[in-house]
DNA sequence: CTTACGGCCTGGGTGC
DNA sequence: TGCACCCAGGCCGTAA
């Protein structure tokens, strides 16, 4: 479910609520997402929330142990496709496939819920966490033209895999990827290297453009994503071409079209998005 | 360095 | 009502 502008909503809601909060104590379920769920429930209880930040698609906690003999060290979540991370009251029903509650010393609880499972939450200290968070390409956020140019210029796959590599740029997942090339006019299947500047540029411009709307309105809401908050994002209604098989393009009113691009459903209009050249037959 | 593919899980929608 | 099938905001491991 969630990509950058979800993850960047959600982060924004836990930052304005968790920080300084302690965590009394840990309830887990199914743990099969969790690496060490014993690690979880022997350190976490009575541990402080220092901090909350995004990177890529992952939210970070900074935690300052109760053992101050301890270091500190990070809590990562992923969400995958469908998990949730909703601080509320304990007396708030508890959705289906809630595995891990958080109880806060202000008396609230910070859950989350994932029916999929494909998320995870892992424990790590500073250098585990670096080597992890490394490897990640640069936030299209943060990054330059000139970084974005760079890292797809010479690149032979096609540059909706590309988009979708957190190791080339961290944060793009498969609705921001394809609502960026339609408004680039850049077909999904077109070679990273034979993209002209004037597109990668273009490119660039509209992917900021386009994340940070989204962020703006809270993210998209397809069928779970919620806020910290549990409420829904409205970024679906600005929606372009994803999922919109067989409807007319916004701009030429073309049908649009989906093809599997690097396994991921792809939309996109044939007019707007010229394919790359066909190999002549020898 | 690539791509393709299957797998991880559960649920919702569709068509027979 | 049941059932088979397809689809879903992500990512990992394997084989080629």
């Amino acid at each position: 479910m969630p990509e950058l502008p979800e993850v960047e909503t959600i982060v924004r809601g836990l930052r304005a609520t968790l920080p300084g909060r302690r965590i009394l104590q840990v309830h887990l379920g199914k743990t099969d997402f969790i690496d060490e769920p014993a690690a979880l429930e022997a350190s976490l209880p009575g541990s402080k929330i220092v901090s909350v930040k995004r990177h890529g698609k992952f939210i970070v906690l900074d935690i300052e142990p109760s053992n101050e003999m301890a270091q500190n060290f990070s809590l990562l979540v992923h969400l995958g496709m469908t998990g949730r991370l909703v601080v509320c009251s304990p007396n708030v029903p508890i959705a289906p496939h809630t595995h891990v509650f958080f109880e806060l010393d202000d008396g609230r609880e910070l859950r989350y819920t994932d029916p999929r499972r494909f998320g995870s939450i892992q424990m790590l200290q500073e250098s585990a966490r670096a080597d992890l968070l490394g490897k990640l390409g640069a936030d299209p956020l943060e990054t330059t033209v000139a970084n974005f140019i760079a890292v797809l210029r010479n690149r032979r796959a096609r540059i909706k895999a590309l988009l979708l590599d957190q190791r080339v740029l961290r944060g793009m997942g498969n609705i921001y990827t394809d609502e960026s090339l339609w408004r680039a006019r850049i077909h999904p299947t077109r070679i990273g290297a034979e993209l002209q500047d004037a597109e990668l540029r273009r490119l660039f411009r509209v992917v900021q453009l386009v994340l940070n709307e989204a962020i703006r309105l809270g993210g998209s809401s397809i069928s779970d994503y919620v806020n910290s908050e549990g409420k829904p994002g409205e970024y679906q209604f600005r929606h372009r071409v994803y999922q919109r098989e067989g409807k007319s393009c916004y701009r030429c009113g073309a049908s649009i079209r989906r093809v599997i691009v690097a396994g991921r459903s792809s939309y996109f209009c044939p007019r707007c998005q010229r394919g790359p050249r066909k190999k002549a037959p020898q």
